[in-house]
Order: structure tokens, then C-alpha cells, then sequence
DNA sequence: CATCTATGTCCAATATAATAGACATCTGAT
DNA sequence: ATCAGATGTCTATTATATTGGACATAGATG
């Protein structure tokens, strides 16, 4: 995932790196993998991966389940989650966020924020409507696939935004090629405007809203979104947006901001 | 914390078991600290938890907050965990059961676990008393302070329990000294018994209930526990006991069991 | 039976990670 | 002014972690 940092030439990963990789990859799976499995899968030396995976094992980080030496990420890393949580405590403003969000619209709401250098929905709340939504909780997905994608990077410079992304994140789920420019114009839009709509480029028939919630330093550190069809979200798309501005200023501060310190 | 293993001589140690010391060291502090801070708190070379500080935070495990370099445990630790919580999903019977005890009893009750070869509060619901409770959820403590400690470790034979626990971990909070055939004779009452209740040792005044929860392999995977005052809990010792074991066999089965997989 | 893949273990080679320690600031105390 | 401690950066040395590949086993397949 991250590691696409210097894969130049056959030069050996960093332990620390790959088990990093090895949990984040476990993380996307959402299942438990063969240690054999994860190497094939993410390309990494058998022999490294199997004394990774025991040393994580004997750590806690990763926990043996699924039967015939199958692991998964273990408890030591929800205690250290829980330990985030706690510290940067936004859990419970951005659920009752959510809820008031997908009351008053009757549509799917989204608290989301970047994964490294990918976007991922942290917490989601269905609307009414009986909707499948394409984009689960927890999963990792390109930046320029998504509406919140424009706002979380538009606080670093053109340049920047082009080395944060990885390229192949451009190509777009249907195949066709994003132009980069194209998307940074759309980037720099939504920083003036405070907000981006579109119609889902992942899927044919949603209209997706996103308003950003900006932490202590003045940037997007999290947006929130409806995800609505398309027909109801056009029609509806003034109030809309004045619900998520509202639930983006109730939050504002609340996220990134310690408890203490 | 883990890294007790073979600190013989003054050998090197190894990157991956350092990082999750430092990670392990700022759950327990709770709080943003510069590196050289936690580098002499810790014992470790300056040299290298800069090092491995710095790389941690290039990959989100890590994150600056507070200030003057501070740094505590960062996003891609609350994703790794979300993850895991949401793979062995026993979040939302775990709280549900919590607020019925805490409705029935109208004392603290608690959801605890090891933390590798500590015990630790997962969840608290606390009473409907004005009762400080010692124990702060996320915190490790040794496994003898606690009634929960003598169900937690009853799965395991006698040696491989004093090999389990940190020897250290048997001086108690007051400075006494727990003789460990003391402890493992209790072990192996509360294993008979299928419970454990003590005047607390970490404090004076109260006093704990604890009953195993099983997961599938049929040893405690967790506990059940009531800390209350301790003229309340004798007064009411039958009918607690009969609340914690039908609580605890409403989750039997819940936590360690994947949802899929 | 022969062959292939999937799985796990083990070992030697060497690229490199962990470390000690020098150096440079800055701060507050004396 | 001087000293001591706290903080961060940088470099050279060497112990060792990562890796390729050999080896062993078990099923599956033809």
C-alpha cells in the first residue's frame, strides 16, 4: 500500500515496512490470510513474511483464527485504536453527527478522512431509503474516485497533491483515464466553494454531497457526505447541503483536537 | 512491556519489537511525548527511537500532536483496530450486556481481557453509585491485582503461568508480596468454581465479582466483573453472582468468534 | 506412478538496521 | 558568565535482519 515509496530496484524492505503492510493488506482482505497467502498476494519474500507474521503473532498485533494457520490483526491492535480514540475523542459527536445527518435527509450519511494516502469511510450511518451503498466502512479507496477526495487534499499545493497520489489511482473503476489536471482543477474548486457534488464515479445511480470539517490547522481533516440517488439528490440538493454544512460546523474542532495536551 | 524476553546482555534489539514497546509505552502514558522523552523512559538509545519515531510517522502509525514534537499513536492504528473489531464483533452485545448489569445491579460493571500478559479493562459501565473506580479502562495492570487475573490464566497449567506472568507482577499495589502457589492455589479454585470474588486488592473499599467468558476453545476469553462497595457486594453476593453468569452466557460465544471466516 | 502446486521450515550470504557517541542548540539555574 | 540538562541531528561501526533458495511434506491431477 504505502510502500509504493522506493521499489526502484530489488532492494530489501524494511522489516518495520513490510509488517505494516502485511496489516494493512490483512485490513483491506477483511479475513483471515495464510502467511503463505500474504506473500504471494503482496509480493513479498516467503521466508520474510513467515518471520514477520510469528513475531507479530508473538506480539499480539496479529492473532491466529480461521483454522489451519490462518491469522487476522489481534487485540493488541484494537487496544491501541481504542487508545486513539480516546486521546482524539471524536467517536461520540460524529455518530450522533451522523444520525441527526441521515434523520433529517433520510439518506446514507459518511464521516470520512484520509487513509495515508487513500480515502477511506470511517464511520457511516444508512439513510431510510432501501440503498446499497457501494463503499464500506473501513475499506480503502482512491482519492480521485470520491467527492470527499477533492476536499481532503486541497490544502496542499498542485505538485504536492501529484506526489501524494499514487498515478495508478487515476484510473478510474470504469477504466477510463482521470486526467490529473482535471482532477486538481475540481480540487481547487471545491476549496473555493467549501463543498463538491457529483454524480458517483463508482457507480451509475448515486449523487454524492461532501462538505469538509476542518481541524486545528485550518484544513479538511474530515469530510462528511450524503449518498443519495440521483434524481432525489438533485432535487433536494440546496437543502442537502445546508444539513451538512450545519453537521460540519457542530463538529468542527471536535476532531484532531485532543482531550488533552 | 512484551520485550522482557531475552534482555540478557546488552544485545541489540530488534526494530519491530521497539516500535510496538514505544506504542505499547504511549497507550500506557496516555498522552503525546517527545522522542527523547520516550526514549529515556523506556531505556532505548536515543538514536534509534528517533529513528523508528520518525518512521512511524511516515507511515500514520504515529502522528504529531501536542506540539514541541510530540507524538502519540496515529489514525492507521484506530483503522487496524476498527478492523479488528469489526472482524470479531463483539462490540455491540459486549456494551448492550454491560448496561444490563450496570441497570441490575446499579454497580460498576466491567469487560476485561489480557493484554498480552496483562490484564486490562475493555469496557466499563459504571454504576449508578458515586464510586470511583480504580481501574481506568485501557490501562494494563498486573494479572494477580485482580479477581479477573486468577480466571483469565486458569486455561494454562501451573508453570506455564509463572512463566506467563512478569515475576515483578506479583509484588502488590500496597508492596506485599504475593507468594505465586497462593495465587495459583486461587487460580485453580475460581477455575473449579467458575468464579473469582475478593476484597479488591488495588484498593480498600471495594469488592470484585468476576465470571468467565468462554470463547470457543473453551477458556475464559474474557471476564465479567462488578466492582462494588464492599457491604453491598456480601449484602448481595448471591443475586450478583446469578446477574454476571447469565450475562456471561448471553456473550458466550460472541467475543473471539469471527463473523465470517 | 509421476508431476505439479501449496505449504511450511531451515540456512548461509550480505545489505543494512541498531547503536554509541560526537556535535550543536537552547534553557534555566547558579 | 558558567554550568548542567534536555533536545535534536548526524556518522561510523558492526551485529543482524532480510532474503534467495534448498529441502520436506501433503494433496491433487493426469
Amino acid at each position: 500500500m504505502d510502500a509504493v515509496q522506493d521499489e526502484a530496484a530489488g532492494k530489501r524492505a524494511r522489516g518495520l515496512d513490510r509488517a505494516f503492510e502485511i496489516l494493512d493488506f490483512l485490513r483491506q482482505k477483511r479475513q483471515a490470510l495464510k502467511p503463505n497467502e500474504i506473500a504471494a498476494q503482496i509480493g513479498a519474500p516467503r521466508s520474510s513474511v513467515y518471520e514477520l507474521v510469528n513475531l507479530l503473532l508473538s506480539n499480539g498485533i496479529l492473532e491466529f483464527t480461521g483454522g489451519e494457520g490462518r491469522v487476522y490483526l489481534g487485540r493488541k491492535l484494537y487496544f491501541l485504536g481504542a487508545a486513539y480514540e480516546n486521546h482524539f475523542d471524536f467517536t461520540r459527536e460524529c455518530e450522533a453527527t451522523l444520525e441527526r445527518l441521515a434523520d433529517e435527509t433520510r439518506e446514507t450519511a459518511q464521516f470520512c478522512m484520509l487513509d495515508g494516502n487513500r480515502y477511506t469511510v470511517v464511520r457511516m450511518r444508512e439513510g431510510a431509503r432501501p440503498f446499497r451503498i457501494s463503499t464500506d466502512v473501513g475499506q480503502s479507496v482512491p482519492i480521485p474516485w470520491t467527492a470527499s477526495g477533492r476536499l481532503l487534499v486541497a490544502h496542499l499545493s498542485d505538485q504536492d497533491i501529484l506526489n501524494f497520489i499514487p498515478p495508478q489511482d487515476f484510473r478510474l473503476p470504469g477504466g477510463e483515464w482521470l486526467e490529473p489536471q482535471t482532477f486538481i482543477a475540481e480540487v481547487r474548486q471545491a476549496e473555493r466553494e467549501g463543498l463538491f457534488t457529483f454524480n458517483s464515479i463508482v457507480d451509475s445511480f448515486t449523487h454524492c454531497f461532501a462538505v469538509p470539517v476542518r481541524g486545528e490547522e485550518g484544513h479538511a481533516a474530515a469530510t462528511l457526505c450524503l449518498v443519495t440517488p440521483r434524481d432525489d439528490g438533485i432535487a433536494n440538493r440546496d437543502r442537502y447541503l445546508d444539513c451538512l454544512k450545519k453537521a460540519a460546523a457542530g463538529l468542527e474542532h471536535a476532531p484532531a483536537r485532543p482531550k488533552r495536551g
